[in-house]
RNA sequence: GCCAGAGUGGCGGAAUUGGCAGACGCAGGGGACUUAAAAUCCCUCGCUCCGGAAGGAGCAUCCGGGUUCGAUUCCCGGCUCUGGCACCA
């Protein structure tokens, strides 16, 4: 009998099963009102060449609890796309002499291959790539909108150019002053570029978060960060001799110490204070503004500056006090000038020590006093107001308030919130990207290309040299327009989109991918709208997840939707490690999961990765855990391949089950609870795994003790219910047990079985009894037992009573079913 | 420096509401089957001590305190690691 059992081929079952989902359209879905809808993204791949472990991570989580629900009767929508503009498609043409968009191509479709040969059940005819011009032409319709709303506008500032990437990054891609993608240290360069103001958006990306209670605190919080609000006080210093410097400060409480002035040196009042000063302190004016500004950014700069040799007066105190010009002083934030209170501000501090400037405490301290004079460091904290005239006595709490007032009040100054948010810098001296759809024209000026003239799609012809900048500089045709106004030439932009364009709404493409005369269908879109769940990186916090949410806003104010937030659960998956370090190409570390699926299979690979941590933590990939999953799925293949012939008939509800037989249905129906939980609310999918090997575990231990048509229909409900339950785990090997067990339909068509709770329970219960907060014993108890009963089991039990004999029992505490803690003296 | 998260056997991890610490798996040890090996199955597996054994005692969730009948879980203080931010006025 042993001998006749089907071995477990797993190449040949998973490509057949790959194969029939494929091809009857299992995972295509459409909007269907009579059922509820679940929407579950995960973040799309770069088409870099291979699929890694990482993605595998990725898409195994999701994959999972979209099958899952599936079965618990949702529409589900999981799709999948490839983030296909970007850089290295580029490089790759430049180094090999491919075009990109053949290279991008090519690895898709080998890409495609991998995800399928996973059994990941994504509905690909929804799959979208956005260097598709289809595609990309939306994003140049939105700019458009934005163009006419003045959301997109076109600036000269200082920006982050990358000299290796040869193009330059909007703020968030250049991080530490490092470029997000080389790594190569960024130079700033004063350039002409287009921005999309965020920062119209940056109080509704703070606010809204009040519609994302399902995001984790750590992501919120790294946004809040990023866009960094904080309210405090403009004020305006008169200068002597006319004009004035407006400061921004937090701390206006402090003002009355506030002892000199700092400019930024870039600082447009600088030039002017400074016309009569000597060559020397030009000269250092001069050496401070070549400092690399992104060094100054980061503070890795020892602070420097120098007198302008001019006075401004204090508007509070009337003091005189001497302007300075200061490299710790960014043009960037606030006003570009501050008010120094060095008594109060670490920064201020060190600068006025070094200069031997004036320090003038205005601010006590709950304990002890603070002298100017002396003090050897700053006290930045709150505290009580002296030597302010009339605000002395308030908490810094209420001076704040009132100063504002005060200043208000006469007209030197008022309330104010800065921000450390820039506007998004979306564009780019690349090729493969999506045209910015505007052309100059030397009448009519910066004028966008008509709708009807969309999409201004990519020449297939430009050169890939590597030199000399953007390729699109170099066709002709492509540069040549004319002016949608005038009708005269015209020089068509040549510049391209960030690629962070393309992902801010592909998933609004994915409700309707065909869609020809409309970024997306609105009906459909409502429909499966909001997100239900977004699983990727936690890399994008400050990026994707800004930028969507961006978008999503911009969107509702052109009436395209009616919300705020795409997303509604967001759940950032862990990263994979590889002897202790992050895995990535770099590194020379990775696992390819090719090799994996040869060796074991697709199944054993998605068991292995989503039990050996959970899903949230980053996980340790080990050559020898995968051997733990995959003897596990060998050990249900044969018990289900032994035991199927003889399961069928089945009858569950015959009555007279054995003392075993009941064991194995009420395993069975806890382990049905347990996996639903740890799958459906905490996405504990670790746990779930573990569960199913409980029940496997529990199953062979009472195989032999069955007996009865009772027990054997106990049996073939334990087989039934473990394959459904495994199935979004392994779903390749529980379809073939599926049929094996005698059921005709597809596994993904079943409903999700519904744990039974009168079968659940115990007859009995194992009752941990304590003397004292120690544990002395353990007693059976029935289930149910009354207090009473509890206690009195537990005094007779043998073990117990040394402890409690001679004693006087001053307390019984009895958490019923589970402890049961004796209280002597 | 600031913010967030984490710290449990040799290892990955479990403990869902304050209630039996170590589920499940890996690695290790012992055994069965086999001519042998692989595969499979069974037993064992936190540390220390007492005992021939059955068994028993003590210690143990980063460290030190606290609350509680009872703390991996809650509170206070500290240490270490990871991630993010950082001259942001």
């Amino acid at each position: 009998m042993a001998n006749e059992i089907k071995p477990y081929e797993f190449d040949e079952i998973e490509r057949r099963f790959q194969a029939k989902w494929r091809d009857e359209g299992t995972f295509e879905v459409s909007e269907n009102a009579s059922r509820p809808k679940f929407y579950c993204l995960e973040m799309l791949p770069y088409p870099s060449g291979d699929i890694h472990v990482g993605h595998v991570r990725n898409y195994c989580i999701t994959d999972v609890i979209t099958r899952f629900k599936r079965m618990r009767g949702f529409n589900v929508l999981h799709p999948i796309g490839w983030d296909a503009l970007g850089l290295p498609a580029e490089n790759a043409a430049i180094k090999r002499g491919t075009h990109p968009e053949t290279w991008t191509r090519h690895n898709i479709a080998g890409m495609k291959a991998q995800l399928q040969r996973l059994g990941f059940s994504y509905d690909w005819t929804r799959e979208v790539a956005t260097c598709d011009a289809p595609y990309y032409r939306w994003n140049q319709w939105f700019f458009l909108k934005m163009l006419e709303k003045g959301i997109a506008y076109r600036a000269n500032s200082p920006v982050n150019w990358c000299p290796s990437c040869l193009t330059v990054l909007a703020n968030e891609q250049a991080e530490g002053g490092l470029c997000w993608r080389c790594k190569s240290t960024v130079v700033i360069r004063d350039m002409e570029q287009w921005f999309l103001r965020i920062t119209d958006y940056q109080d509704a990306l703070l606010d809204d978060m009040a519609e994302l209670p399902a995001w984790p605190e750590r992501v919120l919080q790294q946004q809040k960060n990023w866009v960094g609000r904080s309210q405090g006080a403009e004020v305006s210093f008169p200068i002597e001799g006319g004009g004035s410097i407006r400061v921004f400060t937090t701390r206006i409480d402090t003002i009355f110490g506030a002892t000199f002035s700092v400019l930024a040196p870039e600082h447009p009042l600088v030039d002017s204070l400074m016309a009569d000063t000597d060559n020397a302190a030009k000269e250092t004016l001069a050496r401070l503004r070549g400092q690399d500004r992104r060094a100054r950014l980061a503070g890795q700069v020892d602070k420097e500056g120098l007198f302008t040799g001019r006075y401004a007066t204090n508007p509070f105190s009337g003091e005189r006090i001497p302007i300075w010009v200061g490299n710790f002083v960014l043009m960037g934030y606030g006003t570009g000038a501050i008010m120094a209170v060095p008594a109060h501000d670490e920064r201020d501090f060190e600068f006025a020590r070094k200069y031997g400037l004036r320090v003038h405490a205005v601010i006590q301290p709950p304990t002890g006093t603070l002298d100017g004079a002396t003090m050897t460091e700053p006290y930045t904290g709150p505290g009580v107001v002296t030597g302010s005239a009339g605000f002395d006595g308030l908490t810094s709490e209420v001076a704040v308030e009132k100063m504002i007032a005060h200043a208000q009040a006469r007209g030197f100054g008022a309330a104010k919130t800065a921000y450390r948010l820039k506007d998004w810098l979306i564009s780019r001296q690349r090729y493969w990207g999506t045209p910015i759809p505007v052309v100059y024209c030397d009448k009519d000026g910066v004028v966008g290309v008509r709708e009807s003239d969309l999409p201004v799609v990519l020449p297939p012809d430009a050169p890939f040299t590597g030199e000399g900048g953007n390729p699109l500089e170099k066709v002709e045709s492509f540069v040549k327009a004319t002016c949608p106004k005038c009708g005269g030439p015209a020089r068509r932009e040549t510049d391209t989109m960030d690629t962070f364009v393309d992902s801010s709404w592909y998933f609004y493409r994915y409700c309707s991918p065909k869609t020809g005369d409309a970024p997306f269908d609105k009906a459909q879109v409502r429909y499966w709208f909001p997100i239900d769940l977004y699983v990727g990186g936690i890399e994008h916090a400050i990026l994707h997840l800004v930028y969507s949410r961006f978008w999503t806003k911009v969107m509702k104010d052109l009436g395209l939707i009616d919300w705020v937030e795409p997303v509604t659960r967001l759940f950032p998956q862990g990263m994979v490690h590889k002897d202790g370090e992050v895995m990535s190409k770099s590194k020379g570390n990775t696992i390819a999961p090719d090799d994996v699926i040869k060796r074991y299979g697709a199944d054993t690979l998605r068991l292995y990765i989503l039990f050996a941590a959970p899903p949230e933590l980053s996980m340790e990939w080990s050559e020898t855990g995968i051997e733990g999953p995959h003897r596990f799925l060998q050990r249900v293949w044969r018990l289900v391949q032994k035991h199927a012939p003889t399961t069928r008939p089945r009858d569950i509800a015959v009555p007279g089950l054995s003392e075993n037989g009941a064991a194995l249905r009420r395993k069975v129906h806890q382990t049905i609870a347990r996996v639903t939980g740890d799958i459906d609310e905490r996405i504990h999918l670790n746990t779930a795994v573990a569960a199913l090997m409980e029940l496997t575990n529990e199953a062979y231990r009472l195989e032999d003790g069955l007996t009865g048509p009772a027990d054997a229909g106990a049996l073939a409900e334990a087989l039934d219910t473990l394959v459904l339950l495994l199935s979004p785990f392994a779903p390749h090997a529980c379809e073939q047990m599926w049929q094996d067990l005698g059921h005709p339909k597809s596994l993904v068509d079943e409903p999700w079985p519904v744990a039974d709770e009168a079968a659940m329970r115990e007859t009995s219960v194992e009752v941990a009894v304590q003397v004292n907060g120690k544990i002395r014993a353990r007693v059976q108890v029935p289930a149910g037992a009354s207090e009473e009963a509890h206690k009195a089991a537990a005094l007779e039990d043998a073990s117990v009573r040394p402890h409690v004999d001679g004693k006087t029992l001053v307390k019984a505490v009895i958490v019923p079913g589970r402890l049961i803690n004796l209280v002597v003296k």
